[in-house]
DNA sequence: TATATTAGTTCTACAATTTAGAATATAATG
DNA sequence: CATTATATTCTAAATTGTAGAACTAATATA
C-alpha cells in the first residue's frame, strides 16, 4: 500500500465531505469551499482531488438515485471511510502537538 | 505577488523553525521532523522547501558565524517572518473552524 | 417527441509542491 | 595538506493542485 500522505487541499476537501454529509457531491463541495475560504476554486480541481482521495481509500462514493429540482445529471455522493477519518484525526493531532511546542503559543 | 498558499510539508517545516529557534537549520530540522513524525525525509526535500518558503517571504535566514564541534560547513539559520507567522496562524484557525463544523467533533 | 435548458461529472493538460540523492563546499584535526 | 565530519546547493523526478473544455443526463416546454 502507498504511503498515506495528505496534501493541504486534500485535507480540506476531506473535512468538507465530513461536514456536508448527505450533500457531499462535487458542486456543493466547491461552493462550500469558496464560501468558507473566500477563495475561488475550479470544479475540475475538486473532481480530480476527490478521485485521488478515493483511490487512496479515504473516500467512497455512489451515485445518488434521487431526482434533482430542474434537471441535470445525477450526483455522485462521497463518504469518508474509517481510514480517511483516522488520517484526518492524525493530521489534526500532529499539528496541535506542534503548536503546543511553539514558544508563545503553549496556552493560547 | 503570488498567492500565499501553504503546502502541507511547508506548514510543518515552518512550525518546526518556530519551535527550534536558534537551532533552526536544515539538518536539525530534518532530524526533528523525523523524530516527531516517525517518517523519513531527505535532506534535499528540506532544503528545497526552506528555499521556497524564503522566496515567499515566510522565512529569512543568515549564516551562523559560530564554530561547530568537529568540523563542517557553517549552518544557515532560519527565522520566521511576521508574514510567515500570520499565514501559519490563519491556516491553523481555518482548520479549527472546519473541525468545529464536523458533526461529532464540536466539543471534542 | 424534439429541443432547449440546467445540473452535474469526466477527461485532458499543465503548474506547483514534494521528494530523493548526487555534487560540492567548509572547517577541524592529525 | 590529506582526511573526515558537517552542511549546503544543485538536478531531476514523482505527486499534488489547478483550470477548463467536453460530455452526459434529466426536465420542461413547445
Amino acid at each position: 500500500m502507498k504511503e498515506t500522505r495528505l496534501g493541504e487541499f486534500e485535507e480540506v476537501l476531506l473535512l468538507l465531505v465530513g461536514i456536508l454529509g448527505e450533500d457531499a457531491y462535487a458542486f456543493k463541495i466547491a461552493e462550500e469551499f469558496e464560501s468558507q475560504t473566500q477563495r475561488a476554486v475550479s470544479i475540475g480541481a475538486v473532481h480530480s482531488t476527490l478521485n485521488r482521495l478515493s483511490e487512496k481509500g479515504f473516500l467512497t462514493s455512489e451515485m445518488g438515485s434521487s431526482s434533482p429540482e430542474r434537471g441535470g445529471r445525477r450526483k455522485r455522493i462521497y463518504t469518508i471511510t474509517a481510514i480517511g477519518r483516522r488520517v484526518l484525526e492524525e493530521a489534526r493531532d500532529f499539528k496541535v502537538s506542534l503548536w503546543q511546542q511553539y514558544p508563545g503559543f503553549a496556552n493560547g
